[in-house]
DNA sequence: AATTATTTTAAACAAGTGTTTAAATTTTTT
DNA sequence: AAAAAATTTAAACACTTGTTTAAAATAATT
């Protein structure tokens, strides 16, 4: 699994795993130490603090997870089409890393903002120009005149929630994991449509 | 504020503040102690333990959280109607709790389930019928055909994850408390607009 | 091959953790 | 008013926490 990682990378990649399982304050040092199979001064000794690892953990899942986002951004489709795939791509992305959403809401809403700001995805969603598209597309009247906060809500939330309320609605329902998949398989179809639907008035 | 209180209810509100704002593991026994102005041992004397006490604080969250929830769906409005004052009601209790179905989500996620399943919410949103309600509605074509999941995915996402990703929101989008807090109610319309014509297609 | 620099280890540090104890205080009962 | 019960307190318990230290082991350089 494992091979040849460095150190570093090592405790980087058990740190990952540990800190997006259990949270900051769910773990500890020895923990993350124990799951990279080596030392606990190791973890300082190249990291310098249980906190500067988990800003370098946060800065690079966050980085992957904007990634994920932005990259349909950049495309030469129609808005319509980025649209339905970045739902295609949201969804594959996060049966993959289905906690991730969690972890940065969550780890997001306790530390202060100044940690953060450290990390520039604002600017790589600007550099997208996708605000300007979408802006100019409601102008054309081809997509529902809205502020682009509510269009990222929607798209958000009807992509991710389904994946960070997977142990509510497991509970509500009582179903389990395979029959929660299916699900959100079905349930990625009901997104596309009604978001299309919603957001491209003219469409149909 | 908290005046005429008993001690055990000073500290489970107490409690409570604590465990929403940074978690189980993000808080120790002294500090809720101090935010109910009294001693640590005290804690333990009225509840045992801290598990225990936040075993007792999450389910009467929970029970607040499912309430505002499932009044609305024992009354005699066509479901049309029952959605949209979901929704507003929704909106409303979430404007005063908006940091429950965080705690809720997350903390369920962390917990093992047999701590969850001692908290019987499924039974009390059964005893609503809204499930035959909305089965009964389908086979006569008033609502679309789709798994009460994904209704129930529809519904919740978009009610409750503007809420949840308020931190990410604002990072992203650079604005304060007042513009997103106006930018919620603004949401609420577009929500309660989409959701209502997809789920009645025949609405129009 | 000897020296230096880097990496890894075990042990220790002080501070904080949940929990318990036993004494002091208050309230209730007789 | 005296006795019993319940509540509150300060102190201690054993344990875990993040972090550091100094010695050992390994790698790189001369």
């Amino acid at each position: 699994m494992e091979k040849d990682l460095t150190t570093e990378a090592k405790i980087k990649e058990a740190a990952t795993r540990v800190f997006i399982a259990k949270g900051f304050n769910g773990c500890s040092s020895r923990e993350i130490a124990k799951e990279a199979g080596m030392n606990v001064a190791l973890v300082n000794y190249h990291f310098q603090s249980k906190s500067h690892l988990f800003e370098v953990v946060v800065a690079t899942v966050m980085e992957e997870f904007v990634f994920s986002m932005i990259d349909i951004f950049k495309s030469d489709l129609p808005l319509i089409s980025k649209t339905r795939i970045f739902i295609e791509k949201e969804y594959d992305f996060l049966s993959k890393h289905p906690d991730i959403p969690g972890f940065i809401i969550n780890e997001l809403g306790k530390k202060d903002k100044t940690f953060f700001e450290r990390i520039n995805f604002i600017d790589q969603i600007k550099e997208t120009k996708i605000y300007d598209e979408v802006q100019a597309a409601q102008e054309k009247g081809d997509v529902r005149k809205m502020d682009i906060t509510s269009i990222m809500l929607l798209m958000m939330g009807n992509c991710h929630f389904p994946f960070m309320a997977k142990p509510m609605i497991q509970t509500i329902q009582c179903i389990d994991d395979k029959t929660y998949q299916n699900q959100l398989t079905l349930h990625k179809q009901y997104v596309t449509e009604m978001l299309v639907n919603y957001l491209f008035p003219t469409s149909k």
